[in-house]
DNA sequence: CGCGAAAAGTGGTATTGACCACTTGCCAAA
DNA sequence: TTTGGCAAGTGGTCAATACCACTTTTCGCG
């Protein structure tokens, strides 16, 4: 964890608990708060203005932005969305650890930070190319004794319904543009850079539990 | 023109004079060579390589990669292209202006770098909808007397074989990702930093004769 | 009281210096 | 001759400092 990341996360800590349009402390007092250069600081809040959470103004300050929530897209399945275009939909599961939550995903899961997930990687395919590349979270008490073959063949939401009774609510989208870095270039067969969509999805099962991040 | 930006040029300007595949000088060396902090140069060459000039090595050096050459596109006109997606074509003319070709423009239109240029921008529409951003570079003796009203409705293609008989006879075509600026979020009417690709393209004429850039 | 200039505070950029992580190639020891 | 380690050179990161450009606020002058 370079001290840029650290950074950022500790700064991000900081605007989340802030008011949208408030501003955050000017960059030569945060630094100093934070105990890292300026440098330091500008290089963590560039990724953050660049991941759509601050809102840099030129000689006025630095400003928490409204949530991105881009579009309420419909709540489908990669698998669906696929079909509906005329593709046949696959999925390449790349990993599956066990992890525990932490503190930010605990938070958006609804969960102890100390309680296990599943992390699963996947690669989604669309006629056998390449699509996207997914990471999922979930509480691992919700999906008892997951493999990495649940997971080929079939729908997510699928498999959360047939095999442990779980039927999805409802959930909510953001999208926001990013470029591939040197890991998902490879796996996805392009080159470094390429400009690609960052989905992040939250799930709630029907019983008003959060499924999925 | 900032001193990065500066930077950048003189960068470029040596890095198309070596081989493909040759490193560049180490960057403290070459920052001292042109004047600037390491710093500078680091941020001219992070553009260089986030463009595709360059690629770094940690521990080793930076080399000049290949040129870019995407797929050797078959060459049409943006108007054909859209028209076979079944979309209807269309384009507005945001600029039209007359300017010096300078060094780098000169070298690859293959014209003086005294030689005036039209430089046209033109934002490219799909059923009304904004889909490209278009820049071209033309010199001015290829077609005298171009107005603006010039670009509506038509193939740029067909515009020049028509009025001035200058017909197409080959074109090469670069592409590259990249995420909008500013000015061209605001006129495609998308956020900031959407990902976008950036075609490069230059067009031969009949006669062997460069026609566009 | 109104308004314009100045001042203070902000982000933007650049410099210098230092250290770390990694790669490469040389050279001595086996 | 082979092999291991070490040293030099590279890019990667960070700190401290300074100055510039821009915005907002303040305050004095009219």
């Amino acid at each position: 964890m370079s001290k840029q990341e650290e950074t950022r996360d500790r700064v991000l800590d900081l605007v989340e608990s802030l008011e949208v349009g408030q501003p955050i402390p000017a960059e030569r007092q945060l630094a100093t708060d934070l105990g890292v250069s300026r440098l330091t600081l500008r290089a963590a809040l560039d990724d953050l203005v660049r991941d759509g959470y601050l809102d840099r103004r030129h000689g006025s300050g630095t400003y928490v932005t409204e949530p991105k929530i881009a579009q309420p897209l419909t709540l489908t399945s990669f698998s669906d969305d696929m079909r509906r275009r005329g593709m046949t939909p696959g999925s390449r599961t790349l990993e599956l650890t066990s992890t525990l939550a932490g503190a930010r995903l605990a938070h958006r899961l609804g969960v102890s930070p100390e309680a296990r997930l599943f992390r699963v990687k996947r690669l989604r395919l669309a006629d056998s190319m390449p699509m996207a590349m997914e990471i999922l979270h979930v509480p691992e008490a919700l999906v008892p004794g997951l493999t990495r073959a649940d997971f080929e063949g079939r729908s997510f939401y699928e498999l959360l319904r047939e095999r442990y009774g779980i039927t999805v609510a409802s959930g909510t989208q953001s999208i926001e543009p990013t470029v591939t870095n040197e890991d998902e270039s490879e796996v996805l067969g392009v080159p470094l850079h390429t400009p690609a969509f960052l989905f992040e999805r939250t799930t709630v099962s029907e019983s008003g539990r959060i499924v999925e991040f």
